[in-house]
DNA sequence: TGAATTTTGTACTTCATCGCATAATATGTA
DNA sequence: TACATATTATGCGATGAAGTACAAAATTCA
């Protein structure tokens, strides 16, 4: 048997020092100054204070900061989809499903500390997506991803009766992601949460009229 | 009488040496600069390279970056709603006044040489709003002015009957709105131009429904 | 206890950026 | 022609940013 008088996790180690930092807590904190600041106006340094970590520890574990970036990025998405998937699934009207879905949406929206801060996408990313051909992808096949989401859960909708037959589903699900877009935008612009809670159920009862 | 030989033009000249870029077109070119590389991504070399002045007569004609920017920006909104204000003018259906109004943006989103860019407001200002009030507010009044621009002419046509009357104009107001960020958005995303075309054809067949 | 391993922390180098000081240039005015 | 004026052009100094080399620290393994 091997002696593990100096691990008393269950869990296997591995072999040198141990990590100061857990990686994904590390990266949602540069997320966060990404976030706040964008991609060119945060320095490594910005990233080095708001991790914990110092440069050579952050190029280690992530890279330079356009791997931080993305990564970041990605990792957004990925949380993004997932509460979306949750909240369009089927089982109720699709106004309150599109209600709650921009309500989640600016649950995000507004998570920053004390302030407001808009969608990381929409807010950041859509500004380097220009010269920025990773970035740009992810950001292009998110947007698609999200218009599929929407488009499914109103054809489902229509289907059902719930929608007069003669509707066209990618238009209406179009306008859903407009809606999205629009609201991350106005977040970050500003605009108060209660105006954009205004704002979403203006833009239901309109597409679901 | 003064001696003129020195001035030929009939406009007089002012004391020292000439200028030797004309104030509004180095304006328009540094706005491209920031459009293509966003604010914090611009840097002063950048403008200096972009107006083919150098950094000390950019700043005593603009002031520091910072101004550079704000100025531009303005000029931007300045020009979006004069091309608004006449597209959206009455005397069309609504449907056919709308379908111009994004083909205008358009136009815009796609002025690059080259490379389409987006809007300049959703594209670089969005990101800059969250920590700078400056630019927040401006972006902030900017967006309102235009849903009004959109009620008020969707009210008309409302008015007019050419909607139905139970309508909710606001409703369709932010819709029409959001139709224009998410179009603006997805251009800088790198979506063709015929997609958008067509995306707002969709948009606007379901607002106008 | 000591070697091996992995991470941390400090510091150094290089380059970019910004503001400003100063000289050169091009005009009008006397 | 000499001078005043306003701009252009060059360059310097301070600061910031990014990458990396190297020693110190903390752990596992033998």
């Amino acid at each position: 048997m091997q002696d593990r008088t100096k691990n008393t996790d269950a869990t296997k180690r591995p072999r040198g020092r141990p990590r100061a930092y857990e990686p994904e807590t590390a990266l949602r904190h540069a997320a966060d100054a990404f976030w706040r600041s964008g991609y060119a106006g945060t320095s490594l340094d910005d990233l080095s204070a708001a991790t914990g970590m110092n440069r050579p520890s952050l190029r280690a574990a992530f890279g330079d900061k356009h791997d931080i970036y993305v990564k970041a990025l990605s990792d957004y998405w990925d949380r993004k989809f997932a509460l979306m998937g949750e909240v369009l699934a089927p089982g109720r009207p699709l106004a309150e499903t599109l209600l709650q879905a921009y309500d989640a949406a600016l649950g995000i929206y507004f998570s920053g500390e004390g302030q407001p801060r808009g969608c990381f996408v929409v807010g950041t990313a859509v500004t380097e997506a220009l010269e920025d051909p990773v970035v740009r992808e992810i950001v292009s096949d998110g947007f698609i991803g999200l218009d599929a989401r929407f488009r499914d859960r109103i054809e489902l909708a229509r289907a059902e009766g719930e929608l007069s037959a003669d509707v066209d589903s990618d238009a209406l699900a179009l306008l859903a992601s407009a809606t999205m877009h629009t609201i991350a935008i106005r977040a970050r612009a500003g605009r108060p949460r209660e105006e954009l809670q205004a704002l979403a159920r203006k833009a239901v009862a309109a597409i679901c009229r």
